[in-house]
DNA sequence: GGATAGCGAGAAGGCGTTTCTGCATCGGGA
DNA sequence: TCCCGATGCAGAAACGCCTTCTCGCTATCC
């Protein structure tokens, strides 16, 4: 009974529109727009008729067509360098499914850091007509912010703050001075700090802040700077902080990737014992970091909650379009586990 | 010289259109449009006014209108499921990166894998007129299948061969038996497989294949199964693997984390050391297997070269839709590391 | 002077939403 | 029982923005 004779197998080749549903309802299209559009006025035998047709026929609303007259696509930017790595692959995953949770699209670029390279994805995404974007790497340009502005679209930026936009990002800097803080309450006084040569803001942070607080308490900090805040920037970051006759006793490393590449270079090329020897707390706190080959201290951020937190931006963005940049911190914690002689007591 | 007088600083607030542009640049709202389209006639005076008048506005064609006419977008879809773990956010990475550079805009819906999830997903992204989806992980309904081929948008299925769709894929079974065969030539006689209770066509594949070549050959087969293909997985498996008195000699897992977490759980909870007791083989050679700690023994999957071939793949069902579908079959080869006792020279 | 490239103007087409208007129906009051 | 106003629903038309096509005209080149 569902082999209809008016549709014979013809090639349709081609998406079904809502005039071809109404034919075949036997109504007007603006019954069937309406039919898909909650709230309007149609009866409900009617709006099952045209159900009942779309289903059959495969309908599915134009959003291109949609969005065109709405002047904007539930699509969402997300522009991301490197989103395989570390925390990174963590936050674009915990992204893009609060963003499918709300019933937007996440539309993923994945770029360079330049500005060239910003601009040609803010295009593409100006393009697209999307309803916001969001930035996870990269500073984006000052025009970046102001071209933003001036299409109404909402920007998010996500582990920078400088900028003149939204943005969620944690306290770098009060997790660095707790680093320091854990490490001198334990005793260790010689202290070292696994960075990079390229200077984020936010790996600037964390060691302003460790360097300050030990420092201002009389501790020596010994500096080591990686290539890249990865595990062989890591390796590197442990050559340098390992090479002259005086090491440090505890190392706070830029991230968790860095703090395995420190690790595995002190197992391999010294005697040093961790942690009788070498405390080594982290920053991240991503799945490996729980490992039992690591079992890594480390400060805890918590994908999830700063994608639910860029999304609730976005939407207090969207319900007031006007107020001032709001600039949303979470708060980190450290996670202690076995890779530095810690006293559980001594956490602040 | 650029504060022209003609616009005053009024609120903007939309996007502006062609017809603003035509009206700034002094030209009809058809030589905008043949300014942006390659190919079309148009003086190289008159576009480059065009373009500055353009670019001083902020003009962006509009994708959502473009893609109404064009009855297709450039956006493709990637369906995917966990798309931070191991070796699918590399894929994840390295697809986004090659549809960029081919000039499409990736939509990454991150989702489950059950069949509404996956139809949900599917009529998102039909919807949106995507020129095409890619699936990454789950094995897509024959419903779905047969849904994009009636609104003739290109399918391509990674790491799944049995759909009707065109498909990349590597050659478990082989690298499986390859696995069993570079064991065997090495004197081992009592082997391990772990690998997880969820039964995936890839995993099965890989295991078939072991265990085949491996029973064909006289050696024994031990079997551990953990209940995810991850870090824990693994444990699970090496717990099982080695509770008996009869423990394996060499253990081929199902892929790097898994075997990751084998190798952590065999240090801390037996007396073996790796590899003189006990050789272990991964899949996948995601970067962690390269880390000191693990200097893992596997076999290579290049994601680059997997989103490449997805994309060619693409190109050409665009270029004859009508083709029977293409089931493209990557190789793959080991790579030695200290996690398994074989001499170089009984590699195949 | 005739051919031609370039350009403007206008209109159609793609598809869904929204507004407006007309019609039918229903309830209530006379 | 009849009529009027209110109400709900349906259809027509306009709109959003771009591309493409046609047509007619002008500047340009040989």
């Amino acid at each position: 009974m569902d082999s209809n004779g008016d549709e014979p197998s013809k090639k349709t080749q081609h998406y079904v529109s809502a005039v071809e549903v109404a034919k075949k309802a036997g109504v007007s299209r603006s019954a069937v727009s309406r039919a898909f559009t909650p709230g309007a006025s149609v009866s409900a035998k009617k709006r099952e008729k045209i159900m009942a047709a779309a289903e059959e026929l495969g309908y599915q609303v134009n959003d291109l067509a949609r969005g065109l007259l709405a002047r904007t696509s539930r699509l969402v930017g997300l522009v991301v360098t490197n989103p395989e790595l570390g925390y990174r692959s963590h936050l674009v995953a915990a992204l893009t499914k609060a963003l499918i949770h709300r019933g937007s699209v996440p539309i993923v670029i994945n770029t360079g850091r330049t500005e060239e390279e910003l601009v040609a994805a803010q295009k593409t995404l100006f393009g697209y007509r999307a309803e916001a974007t969001i930035i996870l790497s990269g500073s984006p340009p000052s025009s970046f912010v102001e071209l933003a502005r001036r299409n109404g679209q909402p920007l998010i930026v996500l582990g920078r703050s400088e900028t003149g936009a939204d943005d969620v990002n944690i306290d770098n800097e009060g997790a660095g001075r707790e680093a320091a803080r854990v490490f001198l309450a334990n005793g260790f006084r010689t202290l070292g700090f696994a960075g990079t040569v390229s200077r984020t803001p936010t790996t600037v942070e964390r060691e302003n802040g460790f360097c300050r607080e030990a420092t201002a308490h009389g501790a020596k900090v010994i500096m080591g700077h990686g290539g890249n805040s990865d595990y062989a920037g890591g390796q590197e970051a442990a050559r340098q902080l390992f090479a002259g006759n005086e090491h440090p006793q505890a190392v706070f490393c830029v991230n968790d990737l860095v703090a395995f590449g420190l690790i595995d270079h002190v197992r391999r090329h010294t005697n040093l014992n961790i942690p009788d020897d070498l405390s080594v707390i982290g920053f991240d706190d991503i799945p490996e970091a729980a490992w039992d080959t690591y079992n890594l201290t480390t400060f805890r951020q918590d994908p999830a909650l700063m994608a639910e937190h860029a999304v609730a931006l976005l939407d207090q963005r969207q319900s007031e379009p006007d107020r001032p940049p709001v600039h949303d911190r979470l708060s980190t914690h450290i996670v202690l586990r076995g890779s530095a002689r810690i006293s559980a007591s001594t956490k602040p």
